[in-house]
RNA sequence: GAUCCUAUCGACUAAUGGUUAGGUCACCAGCCUUUCACGCUGGCAAUAGGGGUUCGAAUCCCCUUAGGAUCACCA
C-alpha cells in the first residue's frame, strides 16, 4: 500500500516549531518510504481564522525545505485541500452517520451544557455529555425531533458512543492503547453553524484522501478513540497512528509562547540557518544512532524511522542549536554566507562596504561566532573606526612603557610598503626581536588601538584587511586622544 | 477531579535481558596561542523509589511517586 501522510495545520497565524517538527517527521517518513506528502488546511473554526496565515504557513514550510506532493498551493487528485472548501462533504457524511444510527441530533444550548458540566463537577464525576437526560433525539422522541428540525431550531450532531466495551488501537510509537468506551464523550461532529468539528473533518478527509499513516502530536492521543469509533461507524479501515512526543518548555510544560519564541519565523529572524534548525528539530525526539549529530535533509530521510521516535517529551533548549549553527557556519562557502547575511545588514542599515570585502571579513571571524547575525557586533571595527575602547583591556595591557614602545613602532610601521599579512607579521616579529620585546607587548596595545576590542581575529590578518592609512590613522588618533588621558 | 501518556547525566539521547551505563551540547581544567575563538586532551554528571520475574533487569511485570497531555459547538 502506498504511504500517504499529511501535515494538517490550522491557519491561526504562524508556523509553530512543534508544528514544524510534526511536518518534518511526516515528510521524512513519506520520503523514506517513497510515499506522498500532503498539506491540508484545517480551517473549520471560522472564529479563529487569520488573514494570510495559510500563506505564512506555506512560506516557512518551504523555507525549511519540506516539500509537498499535494496541497492547496499545488493541487492534486484528492482536493480541495482546504477544509472550508469541503463544507458539503462533512454534512453529507454526518447525516450518513445519523441514518446509520451512529450519531444523533442534539438541541442543547451552550448555557444548558454549562449547567450540566457544573452539576457533574459538583457531583465529582467527569464532565461528559449525558444523552439520557439532555435535549436530544432520544429524550425528545422522533416526532418532537422532526418538529424542531422543521422549525429550523439550531442543532448539532453528536457521535453515539456505546456505553459498554473498550476501544483499542495500536500506536506506532506507544504500542497498544486501551480506553473504556464509557469514558469517551459523545463528541459533537457537526456544529450548529453546519461546520464539522476537527474530529469529523479529519476522519472524513483522511479517509477520502487515502491517508495511510496519521503522524501527529501527542495532544491528540486522548481523542484518538473517538476517531477510531468514527472509522468503525463509517465502516472504514483506520490508518495507522503515530503520536509524537511533545516539545516542552524549560519547566516541562507544552511549548508555549509565554516562555519564549515558538514561531519558526522568530528563529529565521534570529539568523539561524535552515539546515541547522531542521537538523536540531529533527533530533528532538528522534535519534538514529547517537554517534553523530550533523545530518543533511537527505541523510535524515535515509535514516528516519518511526520506531526510533522517543516516547517522552523533549525540552526545546536552543543551546545545542547554537552549536549546530556554528557547525554549518564553518562549512558553508563565503559566497553563500555573504548572500545570507547581506539582507540582515541592509535591514539595520549597516554599511558593509562591498560583498567582496564582506566575504573576507566573514572568513576572518566565522570560527569565532555561532551565528552570522553577530557579525556587526563582533567586528564593527572592520567597517568603521572604533567608537569606544575596552577599558579593562587597556588597563591590563597599557603599561608604563607602552606609549613609548608603540610610538617608535608606529614610525616604522609607516614605512611598510607591502601591506599584507606576511609582511606585517614578519616585520613585527623581527622588530620585537631587535628591540628585546615580547610580541604581546606590541600586539595587545595595537589591537585595542585598531579595534577598540579585546577580542577578534588574528591581529595581522585584521590589519592587512584594513587599509594601511586607515590603520595608521587609528593608531595616531589613539596616541593623540586616548593614550594621553591614561597618564 | 477523571482518562490517557511518560520517566537514563543540567539539556538532547544510546544501550531493545549480560557494557566499568556510551555519545553530543553546556559547564570546568589543561595544552595550543597574538586576544577571543577553533582544535586537541582530560574532568564533572544519570537509570525517580519500592517490590517482583530471572543465574542475571536501565531494559519485562506490579505498586508508589513525579511530570505532562486531554476532558469545548478550538484545532
Amino acid at each position: 500500500m502506498e504511504v500517504r501522510v499529511r501535515f494538517a495545520p490550522s491557519p491561526t497565524g504562524y508556523l509553530h516549531v512543534g508544528g514544524l517538527r510534526t511536518a518534518l517527521y511526516n515528510y521524512l517518513f513519506a520520503r523514506h518510504n517513497n510515499g506522498k506528502m500532503i498539506l491540508r488546511i484545517e480551517d473549520t473554526d471560522r472564529t479563529r481564522f487569520v488573514e494570510g496565515a495559510t500563506e505564512n504557513l506555506i512560506k516557512y514550510l518551504e523555507w525549511s525545505g519540506i516539500s509537498f506532493d499535494e496541497g492547496p498551493h499545488i493541487g492534486g487528485n484528492y482536493g480541495p485541500y482546504i477544509q472550508s472548501e469541503r463544507f458539503d462533504l462533512y454534512k453529507k457524511y454526518g447525516m450518513q452517520l445519523i441514518e446509520k444510527g451512529q450519531a444523533y441530533y442534539a438541541f442543547d444550548t451552550s448555557e444548558e451544557l454549562d449547567l450540566m458540566r457544573e452539576r457533574q463537577q459538583k457531583a465529582g464525576v467527569a464532565p461528559k455529555y449525558d444523552r439520557t437526560s439532555m435535549k436530544n433525539q432520544f429524550t425528545l422522541g422522533e416526532d418532537k425531533t422532526k418538529d424542531l428540525l422543521s422549525q429550523n431550531v439550531p442543532f448539532v450532531v453528536r457521535l453515539k458512543v456505546p456505553f459498554e466495551g473498550e476501544i483499542k488501537f495500536k500506536d506506532m510509537i506507544r504500542g497498544e492503547v486501551t480506553v473504556r468506551s464509557r469514558d469517551v464523550d459523545d463528541q459533537i461532529l457537526l456544529k450548529s453553524d453546519g461546520f464539522p468539528t476537527y474530529h469529523l473533518a479529519n476522519v472524513v478527509d483522511d479517509h477520502l484522501m487515502g491517508i495511510s499513516h496519521v503522524i501527529r502530536g501527542e495532544e491528540w492521543l486522548p481523542s484518538t478513540p473517538k476517531h477510531i469509533l468514527l472509522y468503525q461507524s463509517f465502516g472504514w479501515e483506520a490508518p495507522d497512528f503515530a503520536h509524537l512526543p511533545l516539545l516542552l518548555n524549560k519547566d516541562k510544560s507544552k511549548l508555549s509562547k509565554r516562555q519564549g519564541d515558538v514561531a519558526v519565523e522568530d528563529y529565521v529572524g534570529k539568523g539561524y540557518f535552515k539546515e541547522a534548525f531542521v537538523n536540531f528539530i529533527a533530533l528532538l525526539g528522534w535519534n538514529p544512532t547517537s554517534d553523530r549529530e550533523i545530518f543533511s535533509m537527505q541523510e535524515l530521510i535515509e535514516t528516519f524511522s518511526l520506531e526510533k521516535v522517543n516516547k517522552s517529551g523533549a525540552i526545546f533548549d536552543i543551546t545545542k542549536l547554537n552549536w549546530m549553527n556554528s557547525q554549518y557556519l564553518r562549512t558553508k562557502s563565503l559566497n553563500e554566507l555573504a548572500d545570507f547575511i547581506i539582507p540582515f545588514l541592509q535591514n539595520i542599515n549597516f554599511n558593509f562596504i562591498s560583498k567582496d570585502y564582506l566575504m573576507k571579513v566573514i572568513d576572518l571571524i566565522k570560527e569565532r561566532i555561532d551565528n552570522l547575525i553577530e557579525l556587526p557586533e563582533f567586528a564593527p571595527y572592520m567597517f568603521a573606526k572604533p567608537k569606544e575602547y575596552d577599558q579593562d583591556f587597556i588597563k591590563k595591557h597599557w603599561k608604563e612603557n607602552t606609549q613609548n614602545t608603540i610610538e617608535k613602532y608606529f614610525v616604522e610601521l609607516k614605512n611598510i610598503t607591502n601591506w599584507d599579512y606576511q609582511t606585517l607579521h614578519d616585520f613585527t616579529q623581527k622588530y620585537c626581536e631587535e628591540n628585546n620585546l615580547k610580541l604581546r607587548e606590541i600586539v595587545h596595545p595595537l589591537r585595542i588601538m585598531i579595534t577598540g576590542k579585546s577580542v577578534g581575529a588574528g591581529l595581522f590578518e585584521t590589519m592587512s584587511l584594513l587599509q594601511q592609512n586607515d590603520v595608521l590613522d587609528r593608531i595616531f588618533y589613539f596616541l593623540e586622544n586616548i593614550a594621553l588621558k591614561l597618564r
